[in-house]
DNA sequence: AGCACGCCGACT
DNA sequence: GTCGGCGTGCTC
């Protein structure tokens, strides 16, 4: 009797593969195997071994290991495997995601060996005009532990030059210095993050990963001074064998936030982000799964990496909504983060100015340990919040006169100002006043977005773009006008109201053709005075001393959204902004401009204690029936026509009628056409996760079975970010 | 997801 | 008469 192993693939279906295991072939779940597959080779995860074999059917033979030890560990196989069910989405495909790209595609676990160099001194002489290879042979001399190859391309040299040094035996192959320990280098043990009272008051609180799994909720405000925290507890608590995981999103993990974690922990840190490549993707996939004890600061897939000693995990800006992938395996990398914190029997530290209401909702439910820590350092004061009722008064470019005065006004004093607009462009519409023509997106239901720059009319939720025209298309009329504003037009506005001060536009297209927001930030640290008009990108993570005044030009795009989590992101958004401000010394001032001044969710904004206005928008969800008082999942169809993706919808809602569960829907999705796809959704929402979770499970292997009209795709989002 | 099989339109 | 369009079905 063969022994049977079972088999997941990366391929979209909700079922695995039983194969034959040869003779003499050891397998264990999480390892790599080559498998024939239909007419072709495919590259399969162990999932379990010593399965019954399946009626009927003639096996096939495993073809063989990729390695002799599973690429995924136990825990993360773990994790993935809980995952899965949870979000509903088929399990190879998620065991497959925590695999670097090249491992997915079948390439041999092994790291291209990266030789290191060192300088010798062989009698051979280097000829007068080989510049490059002296100034080389120089640079190694100075370095007297060897230098891998990677470190000496980037530091300019190219291959050539290392093959002439070597055949003049000036330069030799050495096996690679590797530090021990990292704490060990000295000048690193000796740098410690200094923290105020404060702070060390809030660190106290925190449990020491020899305790066991316990979860934080670190509630910091603006400036308060978290990622000292979070050095000081790696310092003090991380052992030297010990692995560390640090999430943060996206746009907080830039080149200061890398420098500032090496700046104390030196090679240990090793970074996990989108822009990596496949070959550096696999080289620290590689030192994660084998257990060197990195500190890893990472973006959301960082969650699903193979450590094999994690003993502490981070999880900054946790209300952040990109922790939560928006397609396809549609997990939240910080809630997978305090599963495995979990698993690891290990602390976990949620850190934000505005938590999410979830981990408000855990914290009052005694499931985290809220720690607070309301004081800014250096003893920079709060920012003040006021409205500034904008109706019936005259707008510049969206700014009101008072606006532009205060502006004004702390110019003349030598500071700086921050102008926060939500959409880039120039303006959202292009309107034609004698027709009453708005330009659209051929393929959405979404109106262009001028872009006077670059003279283009852009799509902001698929790739389409045309050119600006000066009349409108249709009735080739001159009063073509853009509507509403953008921070290119407000960009504009500020250039012409102070012709003396520099303004700098910060949002995704000013930051991509200059290829790094590190330029506009280090002429923004010159602390001279000057106006920076931006996105959230603005509101994000950074340390602007000389700000002292910031003003929202509208605050009322989230005041009256469908969507039940707006009011909970309108707030966040509007703190993390204001945070920006009187992060110095000076006292920082915040004006929000609004049509409703008197919308209560605004008007206790200024009163300004979160975790109050927290408490508010949480009676709100409770009388909605939202969550975290509710579990929700989402249906989700996009189809070729909107009658067919509603009509897959109206064959899911029946299977859903079980008592506990509410149906919301079917119903176009907001945009209900985005590039040419008609999407639909409906909404579940349940009493009981368990029984959520159990009902979709049977609904998915309902709908495996029957046959669905062609043209339309069906997926489940459990735990929606966003309900539109 | 791949990949093959299969049944109807414009080509040498 | 064939090349090839993408609809449908299957993968241990």
């Amino acid at each position: 009797m063969p022994l049977i192993a079972r088999i997941a693939l990366n391929r979209p279906l909700r079922r695995l593969f039983d194969y034959i295991i040869p003779e003499g072939l050891e397998l264990t779940p999480g390892q790599r195997v080559r498998i024939p597959f239909g007419r072709q080779q495919a590259t399969g995860l162990v999932v379990q071994v010593g399965v019954e074999p399946p009626p009927g059917i003639t096996l096939k033979v495993v073809a063989g290991a990729m390695e002799n030890w599973p690429a995924l560990p136990a825990e993360t196989f773990k994790l993935l495997s809980w995952a899965s069910d949870y979000y509903q989405h088929p399990l190879g495909e998620c065991l497959f995601t925590a695999l670097p790209p090249a491992l997915r595609r079948g390439r041999i676990a092994e790291e291209k060996k990266d030789q290191w160099w060192r300088a010798i001194d062989s009698g051979s002489t280097i000829p007068a005009n080989a510049h490059k290879q002296k100034a080389l042979w120089d640079w190694l001399n100075q370095r007297s532990n060897g230098t891998p190859t990677t470190d000496i391309l980037r530091a300019g040299f190219n291959r050539a030059q290392l093959k002439a040094l070597q055949e003049k035996q000036l330069i030799e192959v050495v096996s690679p210095a590797r530090p021990a320990d990292f704490n060990e280098a000295p000048e690193l043990l000796a740098r410690r993050p200094r923290l105020s009272e404060a702070q060390t008051s809030a660190a106290e609180q925190l449990a020491t990963p020899d305790e066991g799994f316990s979860a934080f909720l670190l509630y910091g405000i603006t400036g308060s001074g978290k990622t000292e925290i979070y050095l000081h507890y790696l310092k003090e608590h991380l052992g030297n064998q010990d692995q560390a995981l640090v999430l943060v999103p996206e746009i907080n993990l830039t080149p200061q936030t890398v420098a500032r974690f090496q700046h104390y922990f030196g090679a240990r840190i090793v970074v996990w982000h989108s822009a990596l490549n496949d070959s550096e993707r696999l080289t620290t996939w590689l030192k994660v799964r084998n257990g060197e004890p990195v500190i890893l600061v990472g973006t959301r897939s960082a969650a699903l990496l193979p450590f094999t000693n994690l003993r502490t995990i981070i999880v900054d800006e946790e209300h952040d909504s990109s922790y939560k992938q928006g397609e396809g395996f549609r997990y939240s990398g910080r809630d997978l983060a305090v599963y495995r914190a979990h698993l690891n029997k290990c602390p976990v530290i949620l850190g934000s100015a505005t938590p999410s209401l979830e981990s408000v909702h855990n914290a009052k439910q005694a499931k985290y340990h809220l720690v607070k820590l309301e004081e800014r350092a250096g003893n920079a004061a709060p920012p003040v919040i006021s409205l500034l009722d904008i109706r019936s008064r005259p707008l510049e470019g969206g700014l009101s006169r008072p606006a532009l005065n205060a502006i004004e006004q702390i110019l003349a004093k030598g500071e700086q100002a921050l102008v926060f607009v939500n959409r880039r462009g120039f303006a959202p519409v292009m309107m034609c006043f004698d027709c009453g023509h708005m330009v659209e997106c051929p393929r959405c239901d979404t109106r262009l977005t001028y872009h006077r720059r670059d003279r283009a009319m852009r799509c902001h939720h698929c790739d389409y773009q045309t050119a600006a025209t000066e009349q409108c298309p249709k009735c080739k009329s001159e009063a073509f006008k853009p509507v509403g504003q953008g921070t290119e037009r407000t960009e504009d506005i500020l250039a012409t109201a102070f012709p003396d001060t520099p303004v700098v536009r910060v949002d995704r297209d000013s930051t991509q053709r200059k290829g790094s927001i590190q330029g506009i930030l280090n002429q923004v640290n010159t602390g001279k005075p000057c106006v920076l008009v931006g996105t959230q990108m603005l509101a994000k993570g950074h340390d602007f001393p000389n700000v002292t005044l910031v003003v929202v030009v509208n605050a009322d795009g989230g005041l009256f959204s469908v969507d039940f989590r707006a009011p909970e992101q309108l707030i966040q958004t509007l703190l993390q902004v204001s945070g920006r401000a009187g992060r110095g010394t000076k006292p920082g001032k915040v004006l929000v401009q609004t049509c409703h001044s008197d919308h209560p969710l605004l008007k206790t904004l200024c009163e300004g204690h979160y975790l109050d206005i927290a408490d508010q928008l949480l009676k709100e969800r409770e009388e909605g029936q939202f969550p975290p008082f509710r579990a929700m999942a989402i249906f989700r169809t996009e189809g070729d026509t909107m009658e067919k993706s509603l009509q897959v919808l109206d064959t899911i809602k029946p299977l859903a009628n079980t008592t506990g569960i509410e149906t919301w829907g079917p119903l176009p999705a907001m945009i209900a056409r985005r590039a040419d796809k008609h999407r639909a959704q409906l909404i579940l929402n349940a009493r009981n996760r368990k029984k959520l979770n159990s009902l979709l499970t049977g609904i998915c292997q309902e709908l495996d079975q029957r046959k669905l009209p062609a043209g339309v795709k069906w997926m489940i989002d459990v735990d929606p970010q966003e309900t539109g």
